[in-house]
DNA sequence: TTGAAAGCGCTAACAA
DNA sequence: TTGTTAGCGCTTTCAA
């Protein structure tokens, strides 16, 4: 039953070698005769040897896993980045250690306390929308343990981090609906302290202003899950003047943006267009289709995922702290004019 | 700068004291004075000792770890079932490593070397598509290594599973479309090796059967992603003799199908029915908004992880294999009449 | 070309 | 109440 695991140690018994000739002849070390080599790697196959990435690991005090966060996996972009972490951190041969905040900042701390246990080699992480303090990323750095923000980065830390450009991407999209005849564009953000959303905010600005509108503080509004939407969009409808325009910051808010103000008899895009950010799946299947922001986020967990590699490694060659940006796009589709 | 790291063995030393003791004050040995214990606890406080976890995984040979497989995470049922597993993880104290299939024999193959690799105490997979034989499972049994299938289990491997009830779920909701009048439905499936997509063809089937409606062939397709339902779809709408509803085994097919058929010119749901499958996000942002059928993922995921941890700790009471079944639910919205 | 020995950080049986 | 010792499985220096 209980089959003893198969060791060095076991191997260099039944070959009447030491542990150490057996080490080295499975990691072709050339001091070791081709004869020995053979034998010892031929009764390694027989028997299955897979060494203990335990025992290496505390030999070598260098564990392969790093460790990801993110605030919110049931989510398009979250998991789209998670794949592009996986693809890279498997061809790197990294272990993901996944931990998922849920947007809570307690879990955020637990988390981190999780993953330094675990003595993760790096950590990559966006933190979760409810997240004030910071001491424990300070923690990770403190720790000397590499670490890569991605898209939702801590401003309080000063390090590596791997964001959108989310002002270009904002101006963008603010710049075509102005340019396809909009005049009155609201904007559906985020809790502004998160830099995401106020970048964006600054590329909506810029770009009414760039095109001589009038920046109208009113036609701002935070309003960044479904159940505010429903609440924010009715009430912005009722006012005398409404917007031509919605630009929001994601997609789930632009497609119960467009059932609202379907809803409320307009036109799309007739009436008003309507913008969201991500490019997710959602945009294909509303009706109309959602103009959108592409954010590649496959190509932002890959780039993370390469980045804090290369800070493990030693391999990376940039001075100081990197600071990556991945260009964004504009997809036109039927919700604007 | 690179400052030693805080042992047991450190910690003894600078406190005159053994290693063992050490140990044995730090997780509060009733052996140990009271005097020793503060005297340790607070040194260790004071220098933030943080035990080896590999060290200690070394030592007792159990590293409260566990591998998760997941054949596409970009995807609202898989990605809601991996937050579900993490929730019940960190309850357990487990750690999760990562493992996407991306829908890749290879890759599973691989992410089943990975884990065993990392001496994981066990699996929880879900296997891809294109997964048509599996002696990497079985590896993982024989290995002694506890494995849990869930969703799309594996029916070659003798293990626990966690499924839906996607016969009821179907049968379900096919007797639904034929209640409110539906009497030509087709079925949108998927590879039917899948026991996922048999069941719910059965169910379908059954439902059909139960209502004196005779099964046709000709209306069951296997339609699973985007691209065959702009190809299959308008094939179905071109015949003489159209179904008037559509029962679409996710709940993207059944989004294009929305799509497809109204700009077909058909009207839903007065003229074609949909229905889907999982409720994701997406069932409440199409026009009109989908029924479909609650898969509970998160449950899925939570109940999955439970089994598996109490197969580790040797405290699942039930004899034999296990097979959960979460209960599925039907969703209506305005895709059916 | 191979082996002996030490040690990574921790635990636990046994001894004192 | 505390210490000694051995060892988890592996790597690596040093010696042979």
């Amino acid at each position: 039953m209980d089959k003893r695991q198969i060791t060095l140690k076991s191997i260099a018994k039944a070959l009447n070698l030491s542990p150490s000739t057996v080490s080295r002849a499975m990691k072709d070390h050339p001091a070791i005769s081709a004869k020995t080599k053979a034998l010892v790697r031929e009764y390694a196959e027989k028997y299955k040897y897979k060494p203990n990435t335990l025992a290496i690991r505390l030999r070598t005090n260098r564990n392969n896993t790093i460790g990801v966060i993110v605030p919110e996996v049931v989510h398009f972009f979250f998991s789209t980045v998670l794949a592009g972490i996986q693809e890279e951190t498997e061809k790197g041969n990294y272990n993901i250690i996944f931990c998922h905040s849920n947007e809570d900042y307690e879990r955020e701390v637990k988390s981190v306390e999780t993953l330094l246990d675990a003595r993760v080699c790096g950590i990559l992480a966006s933190q979760s929308k409810t997240t004030a303090s910071f001491e424990h990323f300070q923690e990770i750095v403190d720790s000397n343990i590499a670490l890569v923000f991605f898209d939702r980065i801590c401003t309080g830390i000063n390090t590596d981090k791997v964001v959108v450009d989310d002002y270009a991407g904002a101006f963008k999209a603010v710049d075509y609906l102005v340019q396809t005849g909009c005049r009155q564009i609201a904007f559906l953000g985020m809790n502004p302290s998160l830099p995401i959303s106020n970048n964006r905010r600054m590329g909506y600005e810029d770009a009414l202003r760039k095109n001589k509108i009038p920046v109208d503080k009113d036609f701002m509004k935070v309003c960044d899950v479904a159940e505010m939407v429903h609440k924010v969009v009715p009430e912005i409808l009722k006012r005398d003047k409404i917007p031509d325009a919605f630009f929001c910051i994601n997609d789930e808010v632009a497609a119960y943006c467009v059932q609202i103000v379907k809803a409320s008899g307009y036109r799309i895009p007739e009436d008003i267009s309507i913008c969201g950010f991500t490019n997710s799946y959602i945009t294909e299947v509303t009706d109309p289709t959602l103009t959108t922001v592409d954010q590649h986020g496959f190509e932002m967990g890959k780039q993370a995922a390469r980045l804090l590699i290369n800070r493990i490694e030693g391999t990376e060659t940039k001075p100081g702290i990197v600071s990556k940006v991945i260009k964004t796009e504009l997809v036109v589709r039927d919700s604007t004019r």
